[in-house]
DNA sequence: CAAATTATTCGCAAATATACGAACAGTTTT
DNA sequence: AAAACTGTTCGTATATTTGCGAATAATTTG
C-alpha cells in the first residue's frame, strides 16, 4: 500500500525538525560554542555545560540528526563542528518563514489585517 | 533563596523558546494558515488540519504561550492572528543566530574552520 | 428558556524527551 | 598487555508532549 497520507509539507517538516534540534537551550549553547570557537572537542563542550557526558552525547546526536553539526572522531578525541551547508539552508528557511508571514500579515492593500 | 543559578542565557532560553513553538509540524502549518489569511477562525484551521479540535487548541495555546499568536474571542469564535511584534523579534532573534555563526565560521582570517 | 454553535478544559493513554550513572568500546600511553 | 583517557551506548527514572473524546462553558439562535 503507497496510500501514505501526507499530513504536512516536506516544507513544513523541515522547518520543524530544525526548530526542534533548536528548541533546547542546551543544544542552542552547543551551537554558540561550535560557531564562536568554529570547532569543538567533546571534552571542551562537556566542561562548559552543566550537563553529564552522556547527556551531551545525546544533544549532540540529535544535532547531528537534524544535521546541523558534524562529528568527526580524532582518536582520542571527537571533534564537532557545525555543517555549513545545512545550517545555512535551515537559516535561509527560517528567514524565508518569518519574512513571508510579515509580508502577507503586514501587505498594504486587499488583506484582512488583525485588530 | 535568591541563589537562583543560571543555566543558560536568557537568548539561548528565548531561541530555545521560539523554537519550541516551531518544533511541530501542524504548529507550523498553523501559522502558515495564519500567515496566508492574516486572520483565522478556530474552526476554519480545524477544518483544513488532520487533528481533532481539542487537540488543535492545545497547540493554539503553545503557540500563544510563546508570543507568536494572539487570540481575541469574538462569540461565538475566536479568532487567532499572528502577534506581530514578537513575530518580528522572532524572525530577528532567529537571522542574527544563523548570520552570526555563519559569519564566525565562515571568517576569512584567523578562525580555526572546520575539515 | 431550550437548543444549537463554538471552542476550551479535563481525564486519560501513549509516545517522546531529558537526565544521570554505569558499563562499554576504541585509542593511546606506560 | 595493562592503565589511562575519551566519548558513546545502555538501562532506568521522571517529566513533558501529543492526541483524543467527553464534559464543560459561553454565547447566540429558535
Amino acid at each position: 500500500m503507497s496510500t501514505e497520507i501526507k499530513k504536512f509539507t516536506e516544507r513544513q517538516e523541515e522547518i520543524a525538525n530544525f526548530a526542534n534540534a533548536l528548541a533546547h537551550p542546551v543544544r542552542v549553547a552547543i551551537l554558540d560554542l561550535l560557531a564562536s570557537k568554529a570547532c569543538c572537542y567533546h571534552g571542551d563542550m562537556a566542561d562548559e555545560l552543566p550537563i553529564a557526558n552522556s547527556t551531551l552525547s545525546q544533544h549532540l546526536k540529535v544535532l547531528k540528526d537534524a544535521g546541523l553539526i558534524q562529528g568527526e572522531i580524532t582518536p582520542p578525541k571527537t571533534k564537532y563542528c557545525i555543517h555549513r551547508d545545512n545550517y545555512k539552508k535551515a537559516g535561509e528557511i527560517f528567514s524565508f518563514f518569518f519574512e513571508n508571514a510579515l509580508e502577507t500579515t503586514f501587505s498594504e492593500e486587499g488583506v484582512i489585517l488583525c485588530s
